[in-house]
RNA sequence: GGCCCAUUCGUCUAUCGGUUAGGACGCAAGAUUUUCAUUCUUGAAAGAGCAGUUCGAUUCUGCUAUGGGCUACCA
């Protein structure tokens, strides 16, 4: 029997997300999808120290804006209600005492501070200190103390911890989707810290492993930094007995920085000029971080790339809507190595939408900066506009630079272009071809373009140096399109204003 | 240091023992063009090294090297 597939995205809010657990939530998201099965958000803030006021609204604000939806989880609700691990508290600790009692587990009564002094000794012997099989019954722990001191402690309130107690000397066989399978023999793992005391709270082993279960996830899709840890899951679900309903795992390869060694870490962005995160940021201390979002990046763009980092469709397509990567998605085709995130591709990426975006939708992007210019013009000239220089075009914001002669005659002449095309015969010529736009009553694109160049091959004129010159009158530059696109949004009126205007203000060079 | 994962053009990647090792980004050249772009064509560019298995290895195995991750009462 197939079981439902439910894949959970389980991010902690110590700050923003950054575009490596974007793209962990796309992948769970389109293998949710893929499957007809369910995608849920759990917030695991169980590090109460390292909690960041905003970074929880921040997430689920950068999954709606990447278009990634959430079935159930925070923000939702559903069946398994709360979703968030700190308002889940009262359930870890029955958990963590099944297992104390299964004895798998053992109460430990040292505190970090005393941890810290053993790992610096043994450092200075030049040995590493791992809190495993051979120390645990040496120290203050429910496995070297006597019962009613084990009591006592705990009736005292004596801080404590739960560890798990490591098998000695047993290869666990796991297996992942992506990689295979992997063994790893428990004598080189360590008694892990499963509930704390100090804040009644279970860390992230013990809240994964009994939410995992709990909320009935089939899969566990998640980066590839957790692989060391997954014997000690493996090891927890046959503790509980769970053993039948374990999800099956898939790590993924890590996101790494452009350049240099590491994988990309949340400073890496402005330092190198490129966003790791997909929306804006303002820390509680002030702190500010670029976002694609507010870069100029569109969703469908951003996600498009990032589904292509670490994962192929084993065709030549590139460009991908998100049903489409929904339908073409499977765990099999992720790559095992890391990726090296690029943001040149990125561009080029959102190029391509631009491209292919509508003359609707792009009208309603554009109108915003045309606005802040002061410019107020329908969608359909906005549209139009934009439409004709979006190729040129990476980002909407860089339309304006693109097109704001079409709204604005220009005043003052690019000088390279006044020097290289005012001269000779061309003033003299540009004054003629006005008249014989003047003359041309149906202003469209096509007409004035007959028109036109049949009067210049009429006289045999040199098209580079007529056209240039009328360049010169109407755009003030040597960018633009199709001169016949300018002169057709223009209209008659005002392309003849603006010759009127080069030729009347601006003395022919030489 | 220990454990684990990985390793094809600069980058992202295809190849599931036999290929002129393919594509994309970026780069270069050329073509197109009324400008700037776009577009098109072409080019340079890769199997980490060494053994082994095999008729034959980029592909399988081992070792080495390199990169990365983990090694917290963080996730």
């Amino acid at each position: 029997m197939k079981r439902e597939v439910r894949v959970r995205f389980a991010p902690s809010p110590t700050g923003p997300l950054h575009i490596g657990g974007v793209r962990t939530a796309l992948y769970n998201y389109l293998f949710a999808r893929h499957h007809g099965g369910k995608m849920i958000l759990r917030i695991e803030d169980t590090d109460s120290q390292r909690f960041v006021e905003g970074a929880e609204a921040y997430i689920i604000e950068s999954l709606r804006w990447c278009g990634i939806e959430i079935d159930e989880g925070v923000g939702v609700g559903g069946p398994h209600a709360p979703y968030r691990q700190s308002e889940r508290r009262d359930i870890y600790l029955k958990y963590a005492k099944q297992l104390v009692d299964a004895g798998w587990a053992y109460y430990a009564f040292d505190t970090s501070a005393e941890l810290e002094a053993l790992r610096h000794k043994a450092e200075e012997r030049g040995e590493t200190f791992a809190y495993n099989y051979t120390v645990r019954t040496q120290l203050p722990t429910s496995l070297s103390l006597p019962k009613d001191e084990v009591d006592a402690r705990i009736a005292r309130g004596d801080v404590w911890v739960i560890r798990f107690k490591m098998p000695e000397n047993e290869i666990v066989k796991m297996h992942d989707l992506i990689r295979g399978d992997v063994e790893v023999n428990t004598s080189t793992l360590d008694d892990k810290v499963l509930y704390k005391s100090v804040d009644a709270l279970p860390t992230y082993h013990l809240a994964n492993i009994v939410d995992d279960h709990l909320m009935e996830i089939s899969h566990v899709i998640r980066g590839e930094e957790w692989l060391p840890s997954l014997p000690l899951h493996y090891l927890l679900y046959r503790a509980f007995g769970w053993e039948e309903s374990q999800p099956e795992f898939a790590h993924l390869p890590l996101l790494l920085k452009p350049t240099g060694g590491g994988k990309l870490s949340k400073r890496d962005g402005d330092k190198m000029g490129f966003p790791v995160f997909p929306l804006y940021w303002v820390s509680p201390t002030g702190e500010t971080a670029h976002g694609y979002r507010e870069d100029g990046y569109f969703p469908e763009a951003f996600i498009n790339m990032l589904a292509l980092l670490g994962w192929n469709p084993g065709t030549e397509q590139e460009i991908f809507s998100m049903q489409e990567l929904i339908d073409a998605f499977s765990l099999d085709r992720v790559s095992k190595s890391g990726a090296r995130f690029q943001p040149d591709k990125a561009k080029w990426f959102n190029a391509q939408y631009m491209h292919h975006k509508s003359d609707a939708e792009l009208a309603a992007l554009f109108q915003p900066a045309l606005k802040e210019h002061g410019i107020e013009v329908g969608d359909e000239v906005a549209g139009r506009v934009a439409g004709i220089m979006k190729e040129r075009a990476t980002f909407i914001s860089d339309l304006w630079n693109l097109t704001s002669y079409f709204f604005i005659a220009p005043i003052e002449y690019e000088e390279k272009q006044l020097k290289k095309y005012w001269k000779g015969e061309n003033p003299a010529r540009l004054a003629a071809l006005r008249e014989v736009l003047a003359g041309i009553d149906d202003f469209s694109l096509e007409n004035t373009e007959r028109i036109v160049h049949g009067w210049i091959e009429q006289h045999e004129y040199p098209m580079g140096q007529i056209m240039n010159s009328l360049r010169l009158a109407l755009v003030g530059a040597g960018k633009g399109p199709g001169m016949y696109d300018v002169t057709s949004f223009l209209g008659k009126e005002e392309t003849l204003r603006r010759i009127d205007h080069l030729l009347n203000t601006v003395k022919p060079l030489e």
